[in-house]
DNA sequence: ATGAAAGCGCTAACAG
DNA sequence: CTGTTAGCGCTTTCAT
């Protein structure tokens, strides 16, 4: 077990000063090529490396990012955070995961944690206690000191920082009317409560897709579901929520869910009762995961493209941590959108 | 944007000593408990909390462990990771999340990349290329280095480490005896190709079953498939596989894959075949995922219990770091086996 | 009870 | 061309 090799090591080994060391390793022109070829031989021999510690510190730059989201067991963050990473490598960023759970209190000791100069920045999708106690203080705080901060997915209005969004209203409206194009006349939509954003903007295009088609929305038809279903205790919940549907409303012909575990058990319920799909019941999901691609009949859905929002947040942030650091003139901040894309499988005709 | 207060400010401000200051913070009976509350006060007035950074570079401990996989988009590692964060983060330590995307000279660079002074220990899943290569390199250097790593779910003996493996063969012989009690004759075996060490254990354990019960496996019952099927295009492949099996053995009733996606895809072969699930043909995957809990019928799955996983790597990854760090007599090195589960749902009779 | 100083590993301004 | 020095933020030993 061999320590690491430090500059120090090496200069005392060629008997020249640390700097020297430093700088021949830098290719400093102040140094004679003949030092340099000696110290950088015997660097490698020793395998030196430098300390990525020290250099931030010294930097004040970790060269490392944070991202903190929800929940991991979740396609859709999974794929973010492999877009995030993917950039960031890129440009020799390394990334800390934290997990909220979706609770508050483990937003922001996790955020806290990391703003104590480990990180240069985040990129966040907030908990859903926080979206419901509406407490963005943390973040307030963290852009405050100074450390940049993107949102995605889960946005709101309130925080002044880059955001990267899903079209959330917009693939909702396609949905739906792809669904009345193809011939459903009643469209029932599985949506979650509305303090959460993306939920709630979806239902949004729902009814303006209805209202344009001229069919005024049916609350009946509008199934808000409590929990949030990553939490899979309260699938039964769902199931029966949804046979409740259907026996109310036996002209049911078409499904809008805000996301593939909704749209699935919907189905599942479906067939269950004998309906057929999709002919007699077409269903339209949201977020394309595994789920969806294999389900059997395989889930329409709308397609979130979460490794692009990734990458996107991380350009945004990176962009952002060197504006930061170069004491540029502050640029205003982005809103980007990320459009959804409609893809056809079994479920719909 | 203020920036983040240091020992020297406030030391300044209150016109002590930079060391009174941090001793005072600290509670140290040096310290009077006068200036110990003054301190204390003002360091709350403005918001004073230690930089992570210079007391990493100071104890040499970053309090951050690394952990490698191959792939974030895949519910099982998805399930370690958030094992290892609870754990982690439970103790103080933050996680670095690095992908090799299935590539060496990925894992490769990530580990050095960490290597540098990021974190204090690694987690890690070997990329399918490593298995391949068996070229171990990295991994030895790093533990040279003095810096603990702990390997899960794919596991190689040459590499002196603590461990922590499912009990994949143990899990295939009661999946394919479970197949065999109820009723199956003639069961097929979905595997992948043998340098993928988890799909060889279960192999075996397919094998080890059916010779228990007095039956002679039949190579052409063996798929081995070629692709990593995280790799999605590669499905089709799978599917032409499988549907060939059906073609030339009409009467096989049972099938064992080794992973969720594989048996969801059989099950679908089979249905567009016509064949009755489980009437006709009994399926069993591993890995207790979204996909096996969703499918239709709902697939019987050997469960890794991920999360458990995570969990012990991680505390045997710090237990190790404490070891290291405290100077105390090296331990032997620990392999721990995670028992699986059988959870039967509608897949089997 | 308080402070000065060294040091963690590295960089860079400044001197020679 | 090479070396000295100060400093990043903090801890800790050793004076005082």
């Amino acid at each position: 077990m061999k320590k690491r090799t430090t500059l120090k090591e090496l200069a005392k080994e060629l008997d020249v000063s640390i700097s020297t060391v430093s700088k021949a390793l830098k290719n400093s022109p102040e140094i004679s090529q003949d030092t340099i070829d000696k110290v950088k031989a015997f660097a490698k021999l020793l395998n030196y490396r430098p300390n990525n510690i020290a250099l931030s510190l010294k930097n004040k730059k970790t060269k490392t990012i944070g991202i903190i989201i929800p929940d991991i067991v979740h396609h859709f963050f999974t794929k973010v955070i492999k877009g995030v990473e993917n950039y960031a490598n890129a440009k020799g960023y390394n990334v800390i995961v934290g997990l909220s759970n979706e609770s508050f209190s483990n937003e922001v000791i996790n955020m806290e944690m990391l703003a104590n100069g480990s990180i240069d920045g985040f990129i966040v999708s907030m908990s859903r206690e926080t979206m419901q106690h509406q407490d963005y203080q943390h973040f307030n705080e963290t852009l405050n000191e100074g450390i940049p901060l993107v949102m995605f997915d889960r946005i709101v209005n309130e925080i002044p920082c880059d955001k990267v969004a899903v079209d959330d209203t917009k693939g909702a409206q396609m949905a739906v009317k792809t669904l009345l194009n193809k011939g459903a006349k009643k469209i029932a939509l599985i949506t979650t409560k509305d303090y959460v954003s993306v939920g709630r903007l979806r239902t949004k295009g729902y009814i303006e897709a209805l209202n344009a088609n001229g069919i005024t929305p049916i609350p009946e038809l509008i199934l808000k579901i409590d929990d949030d279903l990553l939490y899979e205790d309260s699938l039964e919940n769902l199931e029966s929520q949804i046979k409740m549907l259907f026996a109310q409303h036996h002209d049911v012909d078409g499904i809008f869910a805000v996301n593939e575990l909704y749209a699935v058990v919907a189905m599942k319920v479906a067939k269950s009762l004998g309906i057929s799909i999709p002919e007699q019941l077409q269903v339209i999901g949201f977020t394309d995961g595994m789920l969806s691609k294999h389900a059997s009949p395989s889930l329409s859905t709308v397609s979130q493209h979460g490794e692009s929002m990734g990458q996107k947040a991380a350009e945004l942030l990176i962009q952002r941590i060197d504006e930061y650091t170069s004491e540029k003139p502050p640029q205003p901040f982005n809103s980007v959108i990320i459009t959804t894309d409609l893809i056809l499988r079994e479920s719909t005709k």
